[in-house]
RNA sequence: GGCCCUAUCGUCUAUCGGUUAGGACAUCGGCUUUUCAUGCCGGUAAGCGGAGUUCGACUCUCCGUAGGGUCACCA
């Protein structure tokens, strides 16, 4: 920190869609910065493009932030000291600064017309050149009318060399230096200009974002000077890559929305601490973190440079892990909306059973009923299938009377009382004679959970009932 | 093509000149379990190549190589 300035950060997205990891990752550490020195995180709209706006993308920008936890002190939907926050509203402090520039001598009408311009750059692209405009600059005294675009001149054309935080020093050849439009022709101001108006209106200290703007830093650079501002810390992310190849993750290349994660079941808790890690590490061997604990070990010299692909097994697994971190109850509110046709009573009792089965809440769509279903239907089973081995019919009816006899008596509170009462038995007896026409009994499935934990999910009643049913079936 | 960034197990990473290069996910094996799942224990697996600096380089420098970014009236 250079100085003791409170710390302000903001989180800029455009409406153009949804948000994927890449954009949420970028909110979460430069708000988990804010609230690690207790400064202020601000939720700004960057809508200048009119065309690429996608309706209905700030509420669910704002959904999206929100399920994860993240909270904003000024914002579009809330307000604050440094209103309005969404940039369209704010036109009148870009055409204020722009107005300094003109008088500077640092911005001019820009006397071409787009497809001059495009010309331009097409022939510079077939001569396998980086497109510069300067390199057409025409003197021209047009006075700005707002119709045509406002360009900057570029003060001084030099190499850059200036730090960030995350990458340290950092350099630049003269090529990354260009009169770049402040002000369309439609009158809204281009992303180079508009943010740093804004962020210098609202204080802001401390500038996350991907990597990708590396390149355009010598152009914001000049244009600190030139309006003699004193540039906010750059703190330069790295890009996450696609699972399959080297790719920078993008909505094209399967970036996710956000959200469809929590439609997935997914705990926000998690995905924080996925994306938290995901360019990121404190560098302790613990990775399961609360929200919590990641702003108080968040740092930014603990940043990566390089980028990480996105591994979803891994936030399997971490989902997982904060799955089980979870009390009782709140798994129980976690699975109901995914067990609906499961009765409380039964579903109360089938928790941990749930919980050790599955990674995320979403994966209940796809295994409830292979796995669960037998908990509400009763199975209809052929009595040769509850015959264990060569054993025959006498062993496994005996076995099950026995059993029945003995659960008749005891308290179902608990799946190890059940196990305790009846372990003593099949021991005796051997286990597989006892135990496997049991689970057979009251699951119809080889392979399912413990036949005590079954009895007690399914309670006295029902378990005794399905016994007697099989009994029957093995009698005639 | 110019400019720029990056480079440790398959993947995410620790290491901030001296380590048997540690952990996690995945994978493989074992134990527990009548079965499945969970849980526990263990194994395989890494410093891109080449020069230099240094008593000593994964770590610092340079050159390659590879991957990525950028060169918009998009952000």
């Amino acid at each position: 920190m250079p100085n003791n300035k409170k710390v302000v950060t903001r989180f800029a997205p455009s409406p153009t869609g949804f948000m994927h990891v890449g954009g949420v990752r970028t909110a979460l550490y430069a708000w988990a910065w804010a609230r690690k020195n207790n400064g202020t995180f601000i939720l700004r709209i960057e809508d200048t493009d009119k065309a690429r706006e996608v309706e209905g993308s700030i509420p669910h920008i704002i959904e999206s932030l929100k399920w994860l936890g993240i909270n904003w002190d000024e914002g579009v939907d809330i307000g604050g000291e440094h209103a309005p926050y969404l940039q369209s509203e704010r036109l009148d402090s870009y055409q204020k600064y722009a107005k300094i520039l003109i008088e500077k001598g640092y911005a001019y009408t820009d006397p071409y017309t787009e497809e001059e311009v495009s010309a331009f750059r097409a022939q510079a692209e077939l001569e396998k050149r980086a497109f510069l405009y300067r390199e057409h600059r025409l003197e021209t005294t047009e006075i700005w009318d707002g119709k045509k675009p406002l360009r900057f001149k570029v003060p001084e054309i030099k190499s850059y060399k200036w730090n960030d935080a995350v990458r340290g020093e950092l350099t630049a050849g003269e090529e990354a230096l260009d009169d770049f439009i402040l002000i369309k022709s439609d009158g809204y101001p281009t992303y180079n200009f508009a943010h740093i108006i804004d962020d210098l209106e609202m204080g802001v200290t401390h500038v996350m974002r991907a990597d990708e703007f590396i390149a355009s830093t010598p152009k914001f650079l000049s244009l600190y000077e030139a309006l003699d501002i004193v540039p906010p810390v750059f703190v330069t992310l790295p890009p996450i890559l696609s699972p399959e190849g080297n790719k920078k993750l993008g909505k094209r290349d399967g970036a996710k929305d956000i959200l469809e994660y929590k439609k997935e079941g997914y705990l926000p808790e998690a995905m924080f601490n996925f994306l938290a890690f995901l360019g990121w590490n404190p560098g302790g061997e613990q990775e399961i973190m609360s929200p919590m604990e990641i702003v108080e070990h968040f740092s930014l010299e603990h940043i990566h440079s390089s980028g990480a692909m996105l591994n979803e097994e891994k936030l399997l697994w971490m989902n997982k892990e904060h799955m089980k971190k979870k009390s009782y109850e709140e798994q129980l509110v976690g699975i109901k909306p995914y067990m609906t046709e499961y009765s409380d009573e039964i579903l109360e009792r089938l928790v941990p059973t749930i919980i050790d089965r599955i990674n995320f809440y979403g994966e209940l769509h796809t295994i409830k009923d292979i796995e669960f279903g037998f908990f509400i239907k009763r199975p209809q089973i052929e009595r040769e299938r509850v015959l264990f081995k060569d054993d025959g019919v006498d062993v496994a009816s005996n076995n099950l009377e026995n059993v029945k006899n003995i659960l008749k008596d005891i308290d179902f509170s608990s799946a190890d009382i059940i196990k305790q009462a009846i372990m003593p038995y099949a021991e005796k007896e051997g286990k597989g004679n006892v135990l496997w026409p049991l689970r057979m009994t009251l699951s119809g499935q080889e392979k399912s959970v413990d036949p005590f934990t079954i009895c007690f999910v399914l309670g006295k009643e029902e378990s005794i009932i399905r016994i007697d049913e099989m009994l029957k079936k093995l009698d005639s």
